[in-house]
DNA sequence: GCCGTTTTCGGCCCGACTGTTTTCAGTCG
């Protein structure tokens, strides 16, 4: 049986997705103040007969007659119908507590955001404090929620996760020293995406006994999000370890191994290999690769510069100098500023004008570092419709590089995608192709691409691709590392960042290259100053 | 859509709070 309270609220969806669809304000106002009756009123409106419920004051006989509907069929037509032609994301944001109908609105029509998952990227971007009613505290709040809600979804990014896990595991470590306790699956893994937190223990752990106030028994999590601990005999702890901590394609390569081992360097050593890292356990046919002396796997040693930054010039939080010092602080030997290009109304992107403005802001930064960092000039020129960038041919050629990327018109078929893409790799100004699909984990696919043939477009025209390392994009996605290997296309690991925290994306990025295998040779920004500038001018 | 008359159309207007603006708009309960 329906409470008031749930009718109440289907009213109060009803008005506001009236709203979202420009109704008659007079009829929207009806239904909200329906509402504000309906959840103060005393006795069961699933009691009373519709001539009752009619005499309540701001409810007639339309409204009325839509309770007695729902209370008897459980559903309301007239709200079914907005339902219908709204986007679930759209609603869904009509949940999060400070969006009300009219923001809810802006969000869907003037920044044409249709999922939550989109609007997070929009908030992490700085874009919805330029429009009129937000600032940096709404912006600041509706991120919060949107983590919350997204963190609430059963998946969860392991940027997001992989903090909470390990101070879980200290936790369990303290509490039992002398045991067998270690994080397993996909968070040992790094997987982009988890299901939470994985840990693999020889001892019955107790947990309402641990003390830590980030632990909610009831639910199960640990810092909000989920974990699940696995008890097995000490005996076969490495043996469940390793099996939970490669990929079956790779585990199938240890069949003939004994795997009751005393650790997992052994397993590895049965068959003639060095320890491989459980991130690495991709691809079997990547194996072999790891008895290659001259083998120099992707790390977060190998990374000499930062490439694809945003500054205040376009949608930034932090200055140009802020930026390209907190990256030369950092031991980094170049920044590369790429703010958006001037098509990208929506993140501020720069005019001309701006441009020579910045560019003459780079020569002052470059002239007072002594040591040799240097910041380059770039732009992330927006691939218009027609594959073409978005300025003209003098403009692009003043650019140290061009990384170009597809931020509008998302709803492209496999073959407008891929020639999209091909016509930006074909033009002589692009050094590299920005986030080749679009995609948003956990909020948005992104495009379908034809994968060889842009890789193949990129050999053929000495174009770099990036693998986007904010870890909502990581995009390439890594299990096209080999052939881009194989093709010898350079693999430029980009953070994309928007503020100086954001720097440190790289590592996800790493992380994800790793398991494709991408070599130090083969990773752009692995350059050294001198080598990454010759590579970009015998591009040029 | 509801209401209430100087009855059948014209007006409908919660208050506190917060954030964005700079005197107001949106949201909540």
């Amino acid at each position: 049986m329906l409470t008031n309270k749930q009718i109440a609220a289907k009213i109060d969806l009803l008005a506001k997705v009236m709203e979202l669809h420009d109704e008659n304000p007079f009829k929207i106002k009806t239904y909200a103040n329906a509402y504000l009756s309906l959840r103060k009123l005393e006795g069961s409106l699933a009691d009373m007969p519709i001539q009752e419920i009619a005499t309540i004051k701001g409810i007639g006989s339309s409204t009325a007659e839509k309770i007695m509907e729902l209370i008897q069929t459980g559903h309301m037509k007239a709200l079914q119908h907005y339902q219908d032609i709204t986007p679930a994301g759209v609603l869904e944001m009509l949940t999060i507590k400070g969006l009300g109908p009219k923001k809810v609105k802006q969000i869907w029509k003037e920044m044409e955001i249709e999922t939550a998952g989109e609007l997070l990227y929009a908030c992490n971007e700085n874009r919805l404090i330029h429009y009129s009613g937000f600032g940096t505290k709404v912006q600041a709040d509706i991120k919060e929620k949107l983590e919350y809600f997204q963190a609430s979804q059963g998946k969860y990014l392991y940027a997001h996760v992989h903090q909470a896990a390990e101070g879980f595991l200290h936790l369990l470590k303290n509490k039992y020293p002398n045991q067998q306790i270690e994080l397993s699956g996909d968070i040992r893994r790094k997987m982009p995406e988890v299901k939470g937190i994985e840990i693999l223990t020889d001892v019955s752990i107790s947990i309402s006994t641990l003390q830590d106030e980030s632990l909610d028994l009831e639910n199960n999590t640990y810092k909000s999000f989920p974990y699940f601990i696995e008890t097995i005999p000490s005996a076969s702890f490495i043996s469940t370890w390793f099996s939970r901590s490669c990929s079956e394609d790779f585990l199938v390569a240890f069949e003939d191994v004994d795997l009751a081992a005393q650790d997992e360097a052994t397993i590895f050593a049965a068959k003639g290999y060095p320890y491989i890292p459980a991130e690495c356990r991709e691809l079997k046919a990547l194996i072999p690769a790891f008895n290659n002396p001259e083998f120099r796997l992707v790390s977060m040693e190998d990374i000499k510069g930062i490439v694809h930054n945003h500054s205040t010039y376009s949608d930034g939080l932090h200055t140009l100098q802020q930026m390209a010092d907190y990256v030369h602080t950092h031991g980094y030997q170049y920044f590369v500023i790429s703010d958006h290009s001037k098509s990208a109304g929506y993140a501020g992107g720069l005019k001309e004008d701006r441009l020579y403005e910045q560019w003459r802001e780079i020569d002052h930064i470059n002239a007072k570092y002594n040591d040799g960092f240097k910041v380059f000039k770039s732009i992330e020129s927006d691939i218009l419709i027609d594959g073409s960038l978005d300025y003209a041919n003098e403009i692009l050629q003043q650019f140290d590089l061009v990384i170009a990327s597809i931020h509008s018109v998302l709803n492209m078929d496999i073959d407008k995608a891929t020639s999209r893409l091909i016509k930006a790799i074909e033009n002589p100004y692009t050094t590299i192709l920005g986030h080749p699909t679009g995609r948003l984990l956990l909020a948005r696919p992104g495009y379908a691409v034809d994968y060889l043939k842009v890789i193949d477009a990129c050999a053929a025209n000495g174009v770099a691709i990036e693998l986007n390392a904010n870890p909502q994009r990581l995009d390439l996605d890594w299990t096209w590392i080999p052939y881009a290997m194989e093709k010898d296309i350079m693999i430029a690991i980009n953070p994309d960042a928007h503020s100086m925290v954001s720097i440190h994306y790289v590592k996800y990025g790493v992380d994800a290259a790793r398991k494709g295998g991408l070599t130090t040779t083969n990773c752009l920004n692995a350059l050294g100053v001198d080598a990454f500038s010759r590579w970009i001018s015998q591009k040029k």
